[in-house]
DNA sequence: TGAAGAAGTGAACAACTATTCAGACTGAAT
DNA sequence: ATTCAGTCTGAATAGTTGTTCACTTCTTCA
């Protein structure tokens, strides 16, 4: 009498579940949020619309944990770049390229996470992707200043002047639509890099080598 | 036969269309854009929800027109105060606070303004806006490098970028939220200031005197 | 004053999608 | 083989607001 889940089925509820959840991610990267409906996004996991509910409780829900995953990814990158640096400053080099980087390869994506319209309230997702990541920045800057690289400052409000900055100038409204160009994203990503380090104080001599040595292991991010 | 509208009926036509534009500024300054509904504004306005569409052809257009008007004020704002400044960097100085501060007095009606989802289509008027003003900081900045006090560079995409970090660290969801203490509120003002000026190239010593003489004709602004 | 056009009204409508749920189906246990 | 909990389905539902429109009220002018 009792039904026990076999291991069999433990692995298709979790295959579904990931299914719709890259469902709703590849939505997102080919037509930004308002792509994310609940009707599509079954059809692209190969589902009714019903299910769908049977594994995310709301459509905002989904939606968080798409930001959620999306965000943590980011976040591993960052790390990964910065760890992989010499020394601080150009650790804050290389996470700010690896931000710019990604961005830019999706920035269709990038911009549903952090600030298309949506029709749900996914408001606390969105900050606390921006809450992890400007933290990881903030961070970043610290090591710096206590390396004595950058002068004393307010760590926090920096990292998130540096974020705004480097959403507003590569996938807000204004950024540049040549962006497609490998070589006209590469220059943005210099500049908005460069841009970036001088904010928090780096001299611009020394902010022109540390963009330079951080976008070359980028190079092949930016081409892919 | 002609009926011809009488000098008293067009002041009232007018009156009553700038009253709606004001109720849908009010509601956005007390509420974000969400606040913006047709039937609370026609309230607000002393109208029927029928006559809003007798002056707008719809939600869009309201808004647009609101977006409109508000960054009108706002460039005008700008100009004055770099207008008013001794040269091109204290003029750059000037604009960015002046940026900052307007943008911390009416914080939501800025969030609705430039980043705030709606359910209607106004992206061609955020552009617009954003567009407006930024190029007056690109002009101002290009300003700055031709007096040889800034090294050169992509001004249009730095113009952008300079926004983007204003609005990210005073309005966007991490802004420090004890913003509503003055002194706070001065220190947000300078620190962004200065993250801003460094940024396009002012060397820090310089900087940090430029964000002074700025803040202190602002101070009264701030106060309000 | 009355005829006719303009302006205003607000209840009803429309459109859009997230969400539900009664019934069909699957597969585990006996 | 049979039972039955668990799972899936997708058409129907529901809630939300912008928008319309038949009707009323106001204003102009002969």
């Amino acid at each position: 009498m009792v039904y026990r889940r076999t291991h069999q089925v433990v692995k298709r509820l979790a295959a579904r579940r990931s299914a719709i959840l890259s469902a709703a991610r590849d939505a997102a990267a080919a037509g930004g949020m308002a792509a994310v409906q609940i009707a599509p996004v079954a059809v692209r996991a190969n589902v009714a619309a019903g299910t769908v509910y049977r594994y995310f409780p709301s459509k905002a829900e989904l939606i968080s944990e798409l930001i959620t995953e999306v965000s943590r990814d980011e976040l591993s990158a960052i790390r990964r770049a910065a760890e992989a640096a010499p020394g601080p400053s150009s650790a804050l080099a290389a996470a700010v390229t690896t931000i710019a980087v990604h961005v830019l390869s999706q920035r269709k994506l990038a911009w549903g996470i952090l600030a298309e319209p949506v029709d749900v309230d996914v408001t606390a997702s969105r900050l606390a992707s921006r809450r992890d990541i400007s933290g990881e920045l903030a961070m970043r800057i610290d090591a710096a200043v206590r390396a004595g690289h950058l002068p004393a400052q307010d760590t926090a409000l920096a990292a998130t002047a540096l974020l705004g900055a480097l959403h507003e100038a590569l996938v807000g409204p204004l950024a540049p639509s040549n962006l497609d160009d490998p070589i006209k994203l590469r220059d943005a990503v210099q500049t908005v890099t460069l841009l970036a380090l001088r904010a928090v104080g780096v001299m611009d001599a020394r902010a022109r080598g540390l963009v330079v040595q951080a976008t070359t292991p980028a190079k092949a991010l930016v081409g892919a």
